[in-house]
DNA sequence: CTTAAATATATGTATATACATTTAATGTTA
DNA sequence: TAACATTAAATGTATATACATATATTTAAG
């Protein structure tokens, strides 16, 4: 959809002006449709990214730390995050022998689960197959890989 | 920066899965940047684009609706936004006559000094010149519009 | 060893979002 | 005109972010 259309704006200074306003629409617009897909799973698209995290981390727990590292949006509350995933059972918070200041996270056998239901139905991607080429898909990580030095 | 640093992530299941993610980590980068640079000025990043918004209708009032759907970030509380304005004396409200349910917003004196210094804080813009050329900017609006359909 | 610096996490506060619901005003139609 | 639907805005609730600060623990320096 035209960013003209989407913030019902005529004129733009740039493409450059554009283009930052297109990222952040596409992000929000992005960021809405995970939302919607989430919702009937009870969980937040920053708590399923927070699940996607740990899955990936395998049976090894991490620390709270390496899962704010990870996450896509900016740090801050990742302890309170888990500790929203830890009342719903989908994680597991143990606290590090090591070092005692640290707390282990890991997914539980019911976080797995919900992760696997929710994630089949997070179709953007394959629908993102449909929309732009895999060259396009290349082009636009350049891009915005080079926006970000 | 590259996304793999960015998130620490190793691999990627495609093309498109980076792109999703470059999209969501940019918009969160650019938002970080605005946020710092208008904290000195009071306000958010959201009451920022209201206040564009409303000097974009020049003398014109409008209404919470049509900055609602100007707004780059879904709808929802651009009334609890203009209220956050009008305390600040940034913007004024005023009851419209034809229509009673309607509220005529109006960016003031006050707001309109406010939105120009902090324009020219906003270097994010140019910045961008001198990280991408022109042609990758098209293209980037290119492929992110293409995304929506 | 003791004190100071650094680190990991948690918490407080203000602000924002999403969604549902409410309230008031306006339109529509039987 | 009365009844119902629609619209504009406001509000309630839960969740998230940003930033600062607090607390506990570990590391480093003297």
């Amino acid at each position: 959809m035209k960013l003209e259309e989407e913030i019902k704006q005529k004129e733009f200074k740039s493409e450059y002006q554009k283009a930052i306003l297109n990222v952040l629409v596409t992000a929000n617009w992005l960021e809405s449709c995970s939302n919607k897909t989430l919702k009937p799973f009870g969980i937040s698209s920053q708590q399923y990214n927070v699940l996607r995290i740990l899955k990936g981390q395998g049976s090894n727990a991490i620390s709270v730390n390496d899962i704010m590292s990870r996450m896509i949006d900016k740090m801050s509350n990742a302890s309170r995050l888990v500790e929203k995933l830890r009342q719903k059972g989908l994680i597991e918070r143990v606290q590090c022998s090591a070092d005692r200041r640290q707390v282990d996270v890991k997914i539980t056998k019911k976080g797995l689960e919900l992760l696997e239901k929710a994630t089949n139905q997070m179709n953007t991607l394959d629908q993102l197959k449909s929309k732009i080429t895999e060259k396009e898909a290349q082009a636009l990580n350049d891009i915005l890989e080079k926006m970000r030095i």
